[in-house]
RNA sequence: GGCCCCGUUGUGUAGCGGCCUAGCACGCCGCCCUCUCAAGGCGGUAGCGCGGGUUCGAAUCCCGUCGGGGCUACCA
């Protein structure tokens, strides 16, 4: 069995999409479980829509996800060039050598006549094109070029059924006569989406379609192709497809291009981890066990077959996604974690450098301490900068939030004069002293209750109702800072 | 309209004729732990779209039906 060669061949059009991602990703694992070969192609046919910053974000979201391919557009590979706008006479070759053989043929017809023919005749004028022109003699063609019109090229679609064995599905049947000619070469000389997609397939020498449901349709028309190409030398052999299901948003719609949820970007902004991300990803579809759904990308690589892909349709569940993210933030080792939290401190101009390796010491000094208390409360690292964000500021940049200074009780003057009282007088500054001799103060000897006792202190230090551990906190802060800040709430009441 | 795909708790899935009194995860609810929030522990909630077959036995096979979706361009 020759080398699996699979490939993503996404338009350049707008921001990249979950659902374009997804696709991208079960191509790469099958290619990676299986040792063949990922080839990335730009379908930049649609002039109107594409563009030059489409193409750079989806460099840019492969590269963050690390989904690598092994040719592509921008590394080149023996099937180059791997921009569909620079294979137009590759194109152009093969429309030529399918009309010569018979397999393509000219057609004038325009919608109206197919349309006026279907009505004469008592059809529905849904049925789209007629065949109309298949047998046109050349004094025909000559007479319609003599009125100034110019044809498409339709491909000939055989009297019989058409069978995909689909990977996923199983075999799927469409009957003889229900796809029409379709075109292949605009009038204009342009050629469509569905000539050029499996003309450089077959040129690459693609051997898996793997490719969305919504694709599955138009498969009997490519197959048409296919054994045309095969045929005519250009193509190997037919390749083995598999339409993978669609991914959906809210509802039953699928996930449209509308909706902030279907940007990585947006993602990638909130603070997912790649390797978070890819895992929720993987999961629309596909599942590595009955009783286990984290795991790493090369734990993916080593189980995932597109057999296993199951065919229906699933929704884009934020929450679940973010669970999962989650999970894989909290099996970062410590210090990647702080690798991957610093740019975001960083964007929220809490730090000096996006690079960990650059910050000042006492940053440095900081994150090493203040990290490791936030990583089991963080879901994204976006979180980051309301989490530490009061360790990195001075302490008259504190505001205490609208909602926590209203939640303080009655008694929070007194709870804070106490705590200063208490805190300016303790030697030994860490958490463990701190707590003691807060509680025997506020708990024991004034009575509140320990829930309600340390609020008033939380959001005299952090700002926040919600923050990393209290004491640990104002032990990173130093004892000077600390009392700083529970005297600037103190004074503000 | 025609052709095609899909149908297990709210969501994603496991299940390939008996292991199913349908498992796991997220969500949601409760309890424990607790300086907040998480994490962690314990427990709960909720599902095979419907109707017929086939079979000793069906979530699993078949048919129908209903529901959802896709395609039906000189878009991709």
């Amino acid at each position: 069995m020759s080398k699996v060669r699979v490939r993503f061949c996404p338009s350049p059009t707008g921001l990249p999409h979950v659902g374009m991602v997804r696709t991208a990703l079960f191509n790469w694992a099958y290619a990676r479980h299986t040792g063949g070969d990922l080839v990335f192609r730009i379908e930049d046919t649609d002039a109107e829509r594409d563009s030059q910053e489409s193409y750079e974000m989806l460099l840019d979201a492969m590269n963050w996800l690390g989904i690598t391919y092994d040719e592509g557009p921008d590394i080149g590979g023996p099937y180059a060039p791997y921009r569909q706008s620079e294979r137009h006479d590759l194109h152009l070759d093969v429309v030529r050598r399918l009309v010569e053989g018979g397999y393509a043929y000219e057609s004038f017809s325009t919608p109206e006549e197919i349309e006026a023919r279907h009505k004469a005749a008592g059809r529905s004028p849904q049925l789209g094109y007629d065949g109309f022109d298949r047998s046109l003699t050349e004094e025909d063609k000559a007479a319609y070029r003599a009125a100034g019109r110019l044809p498409v090229i339709r491909m000939r679609m055989p009297d019989e059924d058409i069978t995909v064995d689909d990977m996923i599905r199983g075999s799927v049947t469409f009957p003889a006569g229900s796809v029409p000619d379709y075109v292949i070469l605009r009038a204009n000389g342009i050629p469509l989406y569905t000539l050029v997609n499996p003309v450089d397939d077959a040129l690459m020498k693609i051997t898996h379609v793997l490719r969305g449901e919504d694709l599955l349709s138009s498969t009997p028309r490519q197959i048409v192709l296919w054994r045309a190409m095969v045929e005519l030398g250009i193509a190997d052999a037919v390749p083995r497809f598999a339409h993978m299901p669609m991914v959906l948003g809210e509802g039953t719609k699928k996930l449209s291009k509308r909706d902030p949820e279907s940007n990585l970007f947006h993602h990638r902004e909130r603070g997912f981890l790649p390797e978070g991300l890819l895992n929720y990803l993987s999961l629309l579809g596909w599942s590595i066990g009955p009783d286990r759904d984290v795991f790493t990308p090369d734990e993916l690589v080593a189980a995932f077959d597109i057999a296993d892909v199951n065919p229906n349709p699933a929704r884009f569940d934020l929450k679940k996604a973010e669970a999962i993210n989650a999970e894989h933030m909290r099996m970062l080792a410590p210090g990647d974690f702080a690798a991957r939290v610093v740019p975001y401190l960083y964007d929220a101009g809490l730090v000096s450098s996006p690079s960990p390796q650059s910050l000042s010491p006492h940053e440095e000094q900081i994150l090493a301490e203040a990290i490791p208390l936030v990583q089991t409360r963080m879901t994204l690292l976006g979180e980051a900068p309301g989490m530490l964000g009061f360790l990195l500021i001075g302490d008259e940049a504190v505001v205490p939030e609208e909602a926590a200074l209203a939640k303080l009780p009655p008694e929070a003057a007194e709870i804070l004069d106490a705590s200063i009282d208490v805190l300016s007088g303790l030697a030994d500054f860490g958490a463990d002293a701190q707590q003691e001799a807060l509680r025997a103060r506020l708990v024991d000897e004034m009575g509140i209750k320990p829930r309600f006792a340390f609020g008033p202190l939380r959001v005299a230090i952090t700002g926040r109702q919600v923050s990393p551990p209290l004491f640990e906190s104002m032990e990173i802060l130093g004892q000077d800072s600390s009392l700083a800040r529970l005297r600037k709430l103190r004074a503000a009441l």
